[in-house]
DNA sequence: TCTGGGGTCCTAGGACCC
DNA sequence: TCTGGGGTCCTAGGACCC
């Protein structure tokens, strides 16, 4: 080491997760004002523009879908919290919340305005913090570490800033939390919902994260907190407690070892500013369950819809995939996958149908189908294997 | 009257090659 | 003829997340 040349010590990391409060249902919310304060759900099948919905934004409340009034498959996507009061939550089936709350207002999902809603806080932080990892429509990673202000209060005050620009961009809330990593973090932004923000530093392990439930991490999801359970397990706590060799022993060498840092609070993942995906896919429930003989002719038209819809995908993002796949869902809900690896990377519905349908003629159908999906994996990029021996075909002509 | 759609990553066995 | 690695690709299923 040079005499004089000490390096600065590293700064302590500080990461945020923010996490946009009933996201969906918010921006309900600022185009039906006057829905505020009562229990409205989004989810269901029906398309908006089937809808009494479609422009009349001045409808008056008692015009408004009823989710008593719902008759199909499908299920809740977001709840207000008003409506979280009669136990009505996120990925509950419709038919099941209409029971508990016949009289809450029910609105169709729109993607396209949550994506452009998306759009807007998401570029408002990149204004603010430079290093964002996008987690979908309603979460990102921030990397406070190095921003200006980043470390002031533990990153509250960074994390102030944020919230407050975000709703004076759209009016609408987050909850934020800060900590030294992002398993942290995530649980952190848990805390004080909605419009909260939660500092957590290591040394608040015991008291703050060791009490909460296993199933709080992010990673152990329903089968991994049931065995928990079984093995007596509840608390994050009581994971910590165990030796690293007993959980291995139970989960296994790889999940039993993560399992192990992540009950002691250890995470270094960085925040990822960006990524290529690795798939793409369409699939659609039925309205009722299809006979693979008796409704073929529905099944085969839905089928190639579905892969017009991946091929127009991968086209308009500029990708071309070479492992084809389908997806069955029974009416048992038992799933079947099928794929198939073809010589040449294709953006082709036709391709795309033909490979599927091969995929499909392996399947035994003897149960009627609730669900039928299209997958493309194996993406590349057509200008990145031009200079490779593969010949690309992204139109479906031959050459 | 159950249970959406779009993803990622991991595991494990078999084929195939060196 | 028998035995044996390692490495990579392909396929099916499953857990998990938003």
């Amino acid at each position: 080491m040079l005499a004089g040349l000490t390096p600065p010590a590293p700064l302590p990391r500080r990461i945020a997760h923010l996490d946009m409060d009933a996201f969906y249902a918010s921006v309900e919310l600022l185009r039906y004002p006057q829905l505020k304060g009562l229990p409205v759900v989004i989810g269901g099948g029906r398309r908006r523009a089937d809808s009494v919905l479609a422009q009349q934004e001045n409808l008056p409340v008692a015009e408004f879908p009823r989710l008593g009034d719902y008759v199909g498959r499908g299920v809740i996507t977001t709840a207000t919290y008003p409506a979280r009061a009669f136990g009505v939550g996120s990925a509950m089936g419709m038919m099941k919340a209409a029971k508990l709350c016949p009289q809450a207002i029910l609105l169709p999902v729109d993607f396209d305005e949550y994506r452009r809603f998306s759009r807007i806080f998401k570029s408002t932080i990149l204004e603010i913090a430079p290093l964002m990892e996008d987690r979908g429509v309603d979460e990102v990673y921030i990397d406070f570490t190095e921003v200006p202000g980043g470390q002031r209060e533990g990153g509250r005050v960074l994390a102030r800033l944020i919230q407050r620009t975000i709703f004076e961009r759209t009016g609408l809330t987050c909850s934020i939390g800060v900590a030294p990593n992002k398993l942290i973090a995530k649980m952190a932004s848990e805390f004080d919902k909605p419009k909260g923000i939660s500092i957590v530093h290591a040394a608040d392990l015991q008291s703050r994260i060791w009490p909460l439930p296993a199933r709080k991490i992010n990673g152990i999801g329903p089968k991994a907190d049931a065995k928990l359970q079984a093995l007596g397990i509840t608390t994050i706590g009581e994971m910590a407690a165990k030796e690293r060799a007993w959980l291995v022993e139970h989960f296994g060498r790889a999940y039993g070892a993560w399992m192990h840092e992540a009950s002691w609070g250890r995470d270094d993942r960085p925040v990822v500013t960006e990524s290529e995906p690795v798939s793409m896919s369409r699939e659609t429930t039925f309205d009722r369950d299809l006979h693979a003989v008796r409704d073929r002719a529905e099944l085969s038209a839905i089928f190639t819809q579905l892969c017009e819809k991946v091929a127009e995908d991968l086209q308009r993002k500029g990708y071309v995939g070479k492992t084809i796949g389908i997806k069955l869902r029974f009416d048992d809900f038992k799933i079947a996958t099928r794929d198939q690896t073809i010589a040449v990377h294709t953006a082709d519905a036709r391709q795309i149908r033909q490979a599927a349908g091969q995929c499909l003629k392996r399947v035994t159908l003897d149960r009627r189908l609730r669900l039928l999906g299209v997958r493309v994996g194996t993406l590349a990029r057509p200008g990145e294997l031009a200079d490779s021996a593969e010949m690309v075909d992204t139109t479906g002509q031959l050459f």
